[in-house]
DNA sequence: TCTGGGGTCCTAGGACCC
DNA sequence: TCTGGGGTCCTAGGACCC
């Protein structure tokens, strides 16, 4: 039996969350910036169509910016993720089987409603979502996922299909797929879309038509796998049960570049207590810690990067253990005399509960340290991020992230829930 | 002054084993 | 001059995604 896909995307998500609660954005360009106000991530239509594009620095157009009267926004990922949670919700009413695929895009598995109008529901799931959460979405209906992200991708770009297109009843298909450039497939990225232009292929419908054999060999199986999807063959089913991850990475740009290895230290020991904390949510525990750090490439001053990988005795996901390896390892790889930019923890080789070996001689009280970290965790989940920290970590956090131009918390703060004056 | 962050999967080649 | 063959596992790096 035939599949049926639906893509359900949020229309230029980060910007259309800070329209939500500041409605006289509507209709205006709004752009939302990375982490430290760095790059330009997300923009209205009205913003890409002043032609600032995706990952543009920030500091390169402030005179567009400031000429066009554009909004700027630091990213406020509370917000984007409350409302992400609430778009989700709603999906899951009209189907059970949902993928969420990111955090502004949904698969839903539609084959298993008889009778349903395509067209009709998706647009019923369209409305439901803008009127309850105030975001814009649109969705792309196809017998592969890889085809439904298409029909996304042409419902969002023509006007008159308003904001839906059911790719399975649309009567001319390789007419819809000729449009598509081969750059703009969901899987092609830059290497391989100058490679297929290279050959003359330039469109989806070129792409469907190649010899899937000569891709696979060429590209490697995963564009293989795009060339039977644009034919209607599926080859990435709904997947409802995402795995656990099997690398958890904490690392961020500093505020303002660091010298002082104090300063590093608590930057870096705060990522690793994030880290811990996504180990404990998944409940994996960590083999293999990594800590790097590294100067400002684009910066004429001396350059310098290096990292250390530390193979744990016992596999953790204990905060304070991990700290103590991160000290040790950031100790032994930093060097005097460098204005560093960024540093950052990755562990990796993930295993859960059941297939941790203990050893010997192991000293530390790891029931003790479990209870201990489940109840900072409530407590911290309670009253606030860090609430209970650790000393290392230090309070002044010089290096903190630029954030100039954050908005209100409006779903998950107190102080910032809106106020009516009538 | 200012250039993001967090992931996955695949592949080729080396190490190692019998 | 000759110097096996087949297999697995691991790792680094490439390509891609949002």
């Amino acid at each position: 039996m035939n599949k049926i896909f639906a893509l359900v995307d949020c229309n230029n998500f980060f910007a259309s969350c800070e329209r939500v609660f500041n409605p006289k954005l509507e209709g205006k360009p709004v752009i939302v910036l990375s982490n430290n106000d760095g790059c330009i991530i997300a923009r209205s239509n009205e913003a890409k169509a002043l032609g600032l594009k995706m990952g543009a620095p920030y500091f390169e157009h402030q005179e567009t910016i400031k000429k066009n009267n554009i909004h700027v926004f630091s990213t406020n990922f509370t917000l984007y993720g409350d409302i992400s949670q609430r778009v989700m919700m709603i999906l899951s009413n009209f189907t059970p089987e949902l993928e969420i695929y990111s955090i502004d895009e949904a698969f839903l598995d539609l084959t298993e409603m008889p009778g349903i109008n395509l067209s009709d529901y998706s647009q019923k799931i369209k409305k439901t979502i803008r009127q309850w959460t105030g975001m814009p979405v649109s969705i792309g209906v196809a017998p592969t996922k890889t085809l439904a992200k298409i029909a996304n991708h042409l419902a969002k770009k023509n006007p008159d299909y308003s904001g839906v297109l059911d790719f399975i009843n649309l009567p001319e298909k390789d007419k819809a797929l000729e449009k598509v450039k081969v750059e703009n497939i969901w899987g092609i990225g830059r290497k391989h879309s100058k490679f297929l232009i290279k050959n003359n292929i330039n469109n989806a419908l070129q792409l469907k038509n190649t010899d899937d054999q000569w891709v696979k060999k060429h590209m490697g199986v995963v564009s293989q796998r795009i060339v039977l999807e644009l034919r209607g063959e599926v080859c990435y089913p709904l997947d409802l049960n995402p795995a656990d991850k099997k690398e958890i990475c904490t690392s961020r740009s500093y505020g303002h570049p660091l010298e002082n290895y104090e300063e590093i230290e608590q930057a870096t020991t705060t990522y690793v207590t994030r880290t811990a904390e996504k180990l404990r949510k998944q409940h994996s525990f960590a083999q293999t810690l990594i800590v790097f750090l590294m100067t400002n490439r684009f910066s004429k001053d001396p350059q310098y990067a290096n990292y250390k990988i530390i193979q744990l005795p016992v596999a953790t996901n204990d905060t304070i253990e991990l700290i103590h390896y991160t000290v040790k390892a950031l100790k032994s790889i930093f060097r005097k005399g460098y204005k560093y930019k960024k540093s950052g923890v990755i562990v990796t080789n993930l295993i859960p509960d059941n297939q941790r070996q203990f050893v010997l001689w192991d000293e530390k009280d790891r029931e003790k340290s479990k209870e201990l970290m489940n109840t900072i965790d409530k407590i911290n989940k309670k009253l606030g991020r860090d609430k209970i920290g650790y000393a290392i970590q230090g309070t002044l956090r010089p290096w903190k992230m630029r954030q100039e131009k954050l908005s209100p918390c409006y779903t998950t703060k107190w102080e910032d829930i809106l106020t009516i004056n009538l």
